[in-house]
DNA sequence: AGTAGGATGGGCT
DNA sequence: GCCCATCCTACTC
């Protein structure tokens, strides 16, 4: 088991988010270490992408998705789900991977709520966090790719783009 | 200070 | 397929 560091996760979001399908999620509670494979991924990608939270600019709760890669943006949606997103790509460009699925757990809402992934944990970094961080056991990992979900509200281009990646198999 | 709407999910028809 | 719970963010005045 390989911890994932700071280099994989600078890359752009599009790349990374299928590169972490396959990847063991982990999560530390109380004792027991919780180890789920990613399934289900989703890219969002910079200021232009109007389904990216930062195609209205930089604000407080964006903040974060334009530091340095390997951090997490964790927000509420819908007043009671919290979605777990990867800061991608380096400082000063906002992009980020939203993980939609993990084994056990389908559904970004979901997965958060099954490893008690909540806002608290808001801007952790996941290269040296105790609490949450990623790993490589060297499984191989075919995807497929298609539209991203939810994101009715974002011009017909981005709606277009084969964002959101699933595990085959 | 007030408010519209959202990167969802479960339950019912 | 439709409805809606539930509350924060960001935008408007």
């Amino acid at each position: 088991m390989q911890r994932l560091e700071r280099a994989f996760f600078r890359q752009s979001a599009p790349t990374l988010a299928p590169q972490l399908l396959g990847k063991m999620l982990c999560r530390k509670r109380g004792r027991q270490v919780l180890r789920l494979r990613i399934t289900e991924t989703e890219a969002y990608y910079g200021e232009t992408d109007t389904a990216c939270h930062a195609s209205r600019g930089r604000t407080p709760r964006t903040a974060v998705m334009y530091g340095d890669g390997g951090h997490a943006y964790i927000y509420l949606c819908y007043g009671m789900h919290e979605m777990f997103n990867i800061v991608s790509g380096g400082v000063g460009f906002p992009e980020a991977v939203l993980v939609r699925g993990v084994e056990g757990f389908s559904g970004p809402g979901r997965l958060t709520r099954g490893l008690a992934i909540t806002r608290a944990l808001n801007r952790e970094d996941l290269t040296v966090s105790r609490q949450l961080w990623l790993e490589d056991d060297g499984a191989e990992a075919a995807f497929t790719a298609a539209p991203r979900i939810g994101i009715g509200y974002a011009s017909a281009r981005d709606r277009a783009r084969r964002w959101r990646f699933t595990l085959r198999g």
